[in-house]
DNA sequence: AATGAATGAGCCTTCATTCAT
DNA sequence: TATGAATGAAGGCTCATTCAT
């Protein structure tokens, strides 16, 4: 049994981003060129405010980067929290699926949850990931409407995906019944533990195999631990 | 049966922190006036690095709200990343102890255990909690060595107490037998649960009593599921 | 005979400088207002450095007197130290030739060269020349570049004409045959004399008119004792 | 035939400098331990203004190299100014009498002429004198007091001491009648010849030894074709 | 659509100096 | 005599933004 949404490249995408459906549709309907660089504007954006935060990133230093002149920068954004908005707007509408495709074994669900769950950690762990949360979380204070709009954006088909999967789960006998929107805050919070923390704050430089391994079977136990069949 | 370390005043101090016994002990031999400064500077720093990051926190504004001149604020501390590291160190320094003192009830173990982790749960949504999370976060990329400190800091004993407290529980028949260190581990990664981050990341503005109520409920289900009798 | 490079305006430029014919060439091919305010900014800063030396002249100042803000000054030359730069290779710049003219009388030869060594004692005691050799002097340590630049600008071009100038007058049997570089060198030791650094260390006001006479007399007289007609 | 005031350590005292009898003698008269913290003082900041001139010299950081506060500094010099006033004047009362003793041979006055210049020529390298110089040119506009003091300190010895030397030698008829005043005027701009100017702004990192040999060569030619015997 | 030029406000930091102790 | 504390002014430099072309 396969879920839909096939996983196509997980090069540096995070949890849940896929690549960027809206500039490829512009890109087919026509980019007049405008489009180019404005896209262009917000990949260089988008790495700065990724790199340095908001206050510490410049326009000055962002118009360097892209090769033009201030005005021009301008030209595209009026501000430099439009600009920001549109790195973070852009970002949410990346977030649109959970990309993965699991064999859901009658005999051992464990196994292929196991899998599930390792492929969310490394996604978790990976530096773009880790950047991303970093710049949420640091900006959440001076922009109400940054936090809410990514914790919402694709939460919705995240979540019925997940609901998807262990209703399939639940009813092939592996996991007993239960809310599904509550298995999936469970599941999302084990899979940003221990190892994703101590990444997001340099306790570590990067866990090790072993580590990531061990916090993947702990997770799995815990969670059949507490949803798993009777 | 009482756990050491009485929770004295809930007011403003985040989940595991503890007014500063250093600063406490310097009043008690005499504060030179100029200790009184400095720490009139690391509260105000405090605040204001809380309140808009590192990056946007300005030294000019710091002094402004001290009263003093710029210079004074230098003869203090001779870098913004200086007085950063302070403020940061003083807060790193108050974490020393999760204050808490719980009845251990033989019978009904699940409801003692619910009032802790209720109170956990309502220390870590306290808004200088929040912030201080948020600027650890923000920051741990700028400075590496920040986000270690502060997730070393007062770690031992808080897990220490758990252990103990989890211990007398087992003993008591409450709980099976396990890793204490892994049951914190995973107290801890509940306890910063779904309310938290949608507080970190404005989601909502505050979550409700029932909320909280909601929450704990679910966390101790999860817990009990996990660590419960047998 | 009359040598080539005849002096055009002796008006506050020192010994061996001439003219900036670059901007003069600028200022054809159609200055773009931005040169024009370039020019400006090196006019004023090359006075202000002149007066005050590196260390004690502001940019906030040659702002100020430029009538522009800050940010334009570094607009155009992103540092201070970029924009002395600029200033002293303007002044290197200007060094190509000594601007003069000299008869050389194939009678009395002595005569002749008594001029070019008074003109060239008055140029070496000009404020400008006097207040450039204190700047070179004093920023030598700090810009090793700088005095090294100055000390070989137009070097080359200068001798040069110093020994066509003696060659012609060898040739005419006033002066006795030498290496015309030590000839060139002991020329310029001793045109910036005794004069030249009581000016220079403020001895005296300003040398008075027989004080003048009496060098170039002197001056003529140890030249001449040395590389005179055997 | 000796000269007085015989050569004690040519150890990186310039040309004319001798050992610090002040301090010296006060030691002697019982120095009361301020004159030693102003002793300190001085030195300090001595080469302090060597190394960065005036105005890139401050008070605070003096204050520090010593060891003491900014306001004890205060209390032995009121002002920059002041300090800086006192460094120069100790460095004048510094220079008493040029230091050498030669022996004037009736036969080879050229061979030991050559030696005195070779000092006089290596003792103008001298970094210290080298630096002392730039101190001097640099400020003489700021401070008009300055360079007058400097040139004129220790000048009346250094003549009459040159004076002598000459006359001897005009005795023994290996130099002509002239006048001494004049004489030791062009000795003393030989010896701060080419090289000096080279080293003064930074032309080239150190003479070679060959280079000091053909320089000392050159001045004793010029001096004797000057003032040498009919 | 793009840019060159300009700017006022503000940044972090250091200055020379004073004053009470 | 020595010092700790304080300060207004100024230092070099960068910021986000505007405007005419």
């Amino acid at each position: 049994m396969t879920y839909p949404g096939a996983l196509q490249g997980v090069n540096e995408k995070p949890y849940g981003m896929v690549v960027n459906s809206t500039s490829m549709a512009e890109t087919e309907t026509g980019s007049s060129g405008s489009d180019q660089r404005r896209g262009a504007i917000l990949k260089i954006a988008h790495a700065a405010f990724l790199k340095d935060g908001y206050a510490a990133t410049s326009m000055s230093r962002i118009a360097a980067k892209l090769g033009g002149s201030k005005s021009t920068l301008y030209n595209y954004f009026s501000t430099k929290e439009e600009l920001f908005a549109a790195v973070i707007d852009e970002k949410c509408r990346d977030v649109q699926a959970v990309m993965f495709a699991v064999e859901l074994d009658p005999i051992d669900f464990r196994k292929t949850f196991a899998n599930f769950v390792e492929r969310v950690v490394r996604l978790s762990l990976l530096d773009n990931n880790i950047a991303t949360h970093r710049l949420i979380t640091a900006e959440a204070a001076r922009f109400p409407e940054l936090g809410r709009a990514f914790y919402m954006s694709g939460r919705h088909d995240t979540i019925q995906m997940l609901a998807n999967y262990f209703e399939s789960a639940q009813k092939a006998g592996s996991l007993k019944a239960a809310d599904p929107s509550e298995m999936a805050a469970l599941f999302g919070l084990l899979c940003r533990g221990k190892l994703f923390l101590q990444k997001l704050w340099n306790v570590t430089p990067e866990p090790s195999e072993e580590e990531i391994k061990a916090e993947v079977e702990q997770t799995v136990s815990v969670f059949l631990a507490v949803y798993g069949p009777v």
